[in-house]
DNA sequence: ACCTTGATTGAACGCGCGTTTAATATTAAA
DNA sequence: TTTAATATTAAACGCGCGTTCAATCAAGGT
C-alpha cells in the first residue's frame, strides 16, 4: 500500500503499462529464487510488486507463464554476463556476488537447475558447452587437462562448480560464515588446490601410513 | 486397494501393529525422495502404502512429524551402512545403487540438504567431519593434500563428492545416460582424474595463447 | 463528446491440501 | 463374555492456492 493513484512524476501509464509487467517480473526472479518454485505463491509476488493477484495473472497468462518469462530474462541475463567478460571469470564471479540483481539471478538459476522440471536444462546445457569451450581454448591464461571424453569431461567440471552455489546454506551453517562472499573466500584456495592439483596424494607407494612434508 | 481384511497369513495386528507404521514410513522416505518435501503429500504416501490419509497422522502426529521420522530412519541407514565398510568407499559407492532401499536412502538425503529448513543440515555435518577424518587418517590407501585449513578443505571435497547426485537428472539429459549407473560410470574417470591431478595443467608460463601437445 | 482499449482491483470460485472427527473393526485383558 | 484400548476408515472441515470475473479507471482515437 504505497501509494493509491497520485504520483509525484504524474505520469501514468493510460493503458499501456510496461513498467508495471517489470516490477511483477523483478519481483518474481526475486520470489522464486528465494523461496523456489513451489513454495513461491502468486500472491506473494504480487505483494512484493505492490498490485493485486489478478494483475499478475492478466499480464503473465498463469504462475507457469510467469516463470517462463523469468526463465528468458535470466537466462539472458547470465548469457550477455558471462559474454561481456569470458575470459576474466574470477571478476565475473566477484561481480555476481557484488551486483545483487546478478546474485538473484544466480539464485533462480541455482533453484531452476535443482526442480525436476525441464525449465532449468537448458541452463545445465549452456553452462556445459561453456566449459567445454574452455578445456578447448584455455581459461584465464590455464589450459584444461585433455581426456577421451570432453563432453563427459566437461560435464563433471561443470557439476563441480555449481555445487557451492547449491549447498551455500549447508556451508554458511557448517563454516559458521556470515555471508555468501565469506563463504566463497574461504573455499577458494582449497577450490583453487583441487583444480590445480587434485585432493589427493599420487604417492602409491604403501598403504594407509602417512608422512609430513620432508 | 489391495484386499479388505482377509489376508493368507492371517496374523492381523490386534491393536498393535508396528508393520503398518514400517510400511507407511518407508512409503514416505519413497515418496520424499521422489518428489521432494512440498510437492509430496500425505493422500500420495497413503496411498503408496495403501492405508487412509488418517491413519498416517495417527501413526506419525503430522506430516513434519513423519518426515522426522523419515530423517531418523534414513540417517541410521545411512551412518551405519558408512560404518560398516567405511574403508572400502568404491565398494560403498557400488552398493548404494544397488540395493534400491540405499537408492533411496542417498536420494532422500540429497532432497534434505537442497531443502532449506534445518532438518537436513546433521547430514551435511555428519558427512564433513567423515571427509576431515579421511583428510586425517587418509582414505582407500590414498593420503590427502594437507591444508592449513582442515575443516574448509573438507567442506570443499564434501560438497564436490555431493555434487553428481544432486545434479543426476540434468547430467541424464546432457550425457544422454539411461541411469544413474551409467552416469555415474561416465564421470568417474573424470572425477578421479580431477581428485589425482585437478583439472588445469599447471603450466604458468604466458597468458592466453595456448599450443597442442609437443 | 463518445467509444474503445487495456490496466487494475476486490471478490469470489473450485480445488487440493493437512488435519480432525465420529464411527467401526479387531484383539488383548478382565 | 464383557470391556477397554487401539487400528483403521470415510467423511468433513478450514485454509490457502491458482485462477476467473465483473466492475472501475484512465487515456487515445475518432
Amino acid at each position: 500500500m504505497r501509494s493509491t493513484t497520485s504520483d509525484s512524476n504524474s505520469r501514468r501509464s493510460p493503458n499501456t503499462s510496461p513498467e508495471t509487467a517489470q516490477r511483477i517480473l523483478s519481483a518474481a526472479v526475486a520470489e522464486f529464487a528465494r523461496h523456489g518454485f513451489t513454495k513461491t505463491t502468486v500472491r506473494g509476488i504480487a505483494a512484493a510488486a505492490d498490485v493485486s493477484p489478478g494483475l499478475v495473472i492478466h499480464h503473465f497468462g498463469s504462475k507457469d507463464g510467469l516463470r517462463s518469462a523469468c526463465d528468458d530474462h535470466v537466462f539472458e541475463l547470465i548469457t550477455s554476463a558471462k559474454a561481456r567478460n569470458a575470459e576474466y571469470a574470477t571478476m565475473a564471479v566477484q561481480m555476481m556476488f557484488g551486483d545483487p540483481e546478478m546474485s538473484t539471478a544466480v539464485d533462480y538459476l541455482v533453484k531452476s537447475l535443482l526442480d525436476p522440471s525441464e525449465h532449468g536444462q537448458r541452463y545445465f546445457d549452456h553452462y556445459v558447452d561453456l566449459v567445454e569451450s574452455y578445456i578447448t581454448d584455455g581459461f584465464a591464461g590455464y589450459t584444461f587437462r585433455q581426456s577421451e571424453d570432453p563432453h563427459g569431461q566437461a560435464a563433471t567440471i561443470a557439476v563441480m562448480a555449481l555445487a557451492p552455489a547449491m549447498l551455500e546454506h549447508r556451508l554458511h551453517s557448517v563454516l559458521g560464515t556470515d555471508d555468501t562472499a565469506e563463504t566463497m573466500t574461504r573455499l577458494a584456495p582449497h577450490l583453487l588446490d583441487l583444480y590445480l592439483h587434485g585432493a589427493l596424494e599420487s604417492v602409491p607407494d604403501n598403504s594407509g601410513l602417512r608422512d609430513e612434508e620432508p
